[in-house]
DNA sequence: GAGGCAAACTGATCTAGATCATTTCAGAAA
DNA sequence: TTTCTGAAATGATCTAGATCAGTTTGCCTC
């Protein structure tokens, strides 16, 4: 019946009109006879299979992305020639911040999945931003979100443990992906072990170290890409490196007197 | 003489006419009678003194500020309580787009020297943002500018050994400072050793190892805060990770027969 | 259902850089 | 000048995670 594999992620019409993510679409203010009027320079659904490059680092600009369905990742190809993954993009995200300025993209985005995106053309954008003052705020806004994004994952590389980083990369993705805390969590891993790894700093081996032994803490079971989460209640103590074991703080002993022997 | 120690900082008056940083200004474009005209809402030469914050994580955003001179860090303080150091900001640089978006700001801004800086109102960003298309247009570039600079920061700390980290930050103080290569350079570090180290994701003492054994290779002359690069080119070498006495590669020898006592 | 293949997992070993413990040094105060 | 103080340098040791070397698993294709 589906041959394409696209058709149950596309139960609207070829029309910003009815689309399902108007809610979280960058132009969502726009009166919905604005957007249509300008609708030659929006390319809608367009369709992306895995693997599929949405734009590669080094090509010049053309649009501004965002993600209707399915999953994207963004990389940096080093001087060297290996990959950094420095972003993963889920449904509502936009995707092409980069090239703004330069006009040149500064990373490369791939769809993890069949995805549905739509690209606003960077002249449309320059007309909204001049037409419209309430789009070029949500524009500016997510600019600045853009930002504090990048610095969240500057802090999850920083000086943390593996453990932490796993930890924490789980629960965003918890979060990301909308599910509510508290219960037994069925979370679908779209991208590989190496390029969690690279997005965390680490190598796929410790990757795969870390998601077996927090399956033997009794927190997830893992099933090469599905995941259960069953505790995250420890999952959040794992990403503050507070684990089960760890033996009580010194300071645990404060109000009491400190034995002497223990301070020469 | 000069008693406040900003006296030399400012050879021009207290006007963005006369501004000698104008050309680096986020509102460059605009004619000095508009800027004139809206003079209220900027906060010109403001003094900090080394130490000094000039927002505060938390806080709520006032203003976009513009580096005149001297020199700032920016840092975030993690739930644990130590600092991250996310970057180093000089003059002309734009300070305060983190809170564009949610009007709190996500990280400290703090000066490291003796500085000058400009404050543009929020509100005076507002109207010149939907007055004036090409301040627009700086403003977003500005923006993704910023977005690109924390990518890099994001490659120079993952996967990169310590000398290549710390010769990376040399050269791109080089560059940022405004000097040119290939010659002797006095370089004037501002920031501390744990700065750097904080910056680099790495411990104070391997930054100063590394740059003890930088001095011990010919590469520089080390003065605690007073840095001499004497040789450019072997910089760029470590920055690569080609040091000097690294063995020639293994396929050195293709072409030639591989003795079978290396296979087995 | 067999064969092929790439991803994921696992165990053994190694090492870059962290940690801990001093020492040195330069600038400020007295 | 001497003393004081905090930053920086240096040496010795330790360890988290990388690296290397397989093995296992799931998923194609025929």
């Amino acid at each position: 019946m589906d041959k394409t594999g696209f058709t149950h992620l596309l139960p609207n019409k070829d029309s910003c009109h009815d689309c399902f993510k108007k809610e979280q679409c960058l132009a969502k203010q726009l009166t919905i006879s604005d957007v249509e009027g300008l609708s030659a320079l929006i390319s809608k659904n367009i369709k992306y299979r895995c693997g599929d490059y949405i734009y590669r680092q080094g090509d010049t600009s053309e649009n501004i992305f965002i993600v209707k369905s399915g999953a994207t990742k963004s990389l940096i190809n080093s001087v060297e020639g290996n990959e950094l993954v420095i972003g993963f993009h889920f449904a509502g995200e936009v995707l092409g911040f980069d090239a703004i300025d330069t006009n040149i993209h500064a990373s490369s985005v791939l769809a993890l999945d069949n995805s549905i995106i739509c690209g606003f053309s960077r002249q449309l954008l320059d007309r909204l931003c001049t037409t419209d003052a309430t789009f070029q705020k949500e524009l500016i806004a997510r600019f600045s979100h853009e930002i504090v994004r990048d610095y969240q994952l500057l802090i999850l590389i920083n000086k943390k443990t593996a453990e932490q980083r796993v930890a924490i990369f789980l629960l965003e993705l918890l979060v990301r992906m909308g599910s509510s805390r508290g219960q037994v969590i069925h979370l679908n891993l779209v991208m590989s072990r190496a390029d969690i790894a690279s997005y965390l700093g680490l190598v796929p081996e410790t990757v795969s170290r870390v998601l077996s032994k927090f399956e033997r803490m009794g927190m997830l079971v893992v099933k090469k890409k599905k995941l259960q989460i069953v505790n995250d209640q420890l999952l959040v103590k794992y990403s503050n490196n507070q684990p089960l074991q760890k033996l009580p703080e010194p300071n645990a002993m404060e109000g009491n007197a400190i034995p002497l022997a223990l301070l020469y």
